[in-house]
DNA sequence: CTTGACTCCGTACTATGGTACGGGGTGTAT
DNA sequence: ATACACCCCGTACCATAGTACGGAGTCAAG
């Protein structure tokens, strides 16, 4: 029988665009469950492939692989709610917003700098933005 | 002399709202520049503790710590132009515009997953935030 | 039945950003 | 002058998220 459609880890690893150690990272932490075996090798149900996808794309959107993992996992117990995974999003969308929020202000900070800086002929130790980082004192 | 004023590193760690071991680190790292010793013991000009803030508040916006040490630098090399400075600080700016874009886009998705789950008594199988992470598959 | 690709496992290493520890030296106040 | 807090350094350790390596075993095709 031809085994080209045994999902090895190999296999798994290429339709879900990771390396094969990831995957094996992900078992050692239980991020993934580690399938049954049969002999040695590793033999995973095809939805382990959109599980490493979720993975990912879960990392994608700022979530820890232990996020991630829990996730999956409240995906896995149905016992849970929906408003387990609503808070957990929302959690997350805060979270975003805040760091939205500091970077507008960096942002300001910096383009404060920029204006302050015009006369490009200045050396450094002359360089307003200097006392805009810091404390008015001697450079070093 | 009382020697109370003496910025130790014990006085900045305490200064800057920081860990002593974090100076140090800090100081093995290259971010913070290690003083000259009177002695055996680190003295610090008092102008370390707007440096060790200003690294905790890059910190919090996003940046590395390698990234907090070139801010900081800029402005420690007095051959460089103020020009240097503008474009360093106008690369900052965009690295930020994109980072803003990024977190726009996450929260976006987050979003749409939030508002797809306002039943909020269904069931994990029946949640629809999962199906937007997962395609469709027999669970386990 | 051999070959070559794939898999196994453990271990070590990377980077980032620290914290903790221990033995010894120092600085200063009383 | 001695106690006690503080500092020194190196090293080890933590979490997060992996990557790399090497020797051994296995699988399946030719």
């Amino acid at each position: 029988m031809s085994m080209k459609e045994a999902l090895t880890i190999g296999k798994l690893a290429k339709a879900s665009d990771v390396n094969v150690e990831t995957i094996r990272f992900y078992e050692r932490k239980g991020i993934l469950k580690q399938p049954k075996k049969q002999g040695t090798f590793r033999y995973y149900p095809e939805d382990y492939i959109a599980k490493v996808q979720f993975i990912k794309r879960s990392q994608e959107l700022g979530f820890t692989l232990k996020e991630a993992r829990d996730l999956l996992n409240l995906r896995i117990k149905s016992q849970a709610k929906c408003t387990d995974v609503l808070s957990k999003t929302e959690d997350k969308i805060a979270e975003i917003n805040q760091k939205i929020k500091d970077l507008k202000n960096m942002k300001k900070s910096l383009e404060g700098l920029a204006n302050c800086c015009e006369d490009t002929s200045l050396t450094i130790s002359e360089c307003p933005i200097l006392d805009f980082f810091m404390a008015k004192r001697d450079i070093e």
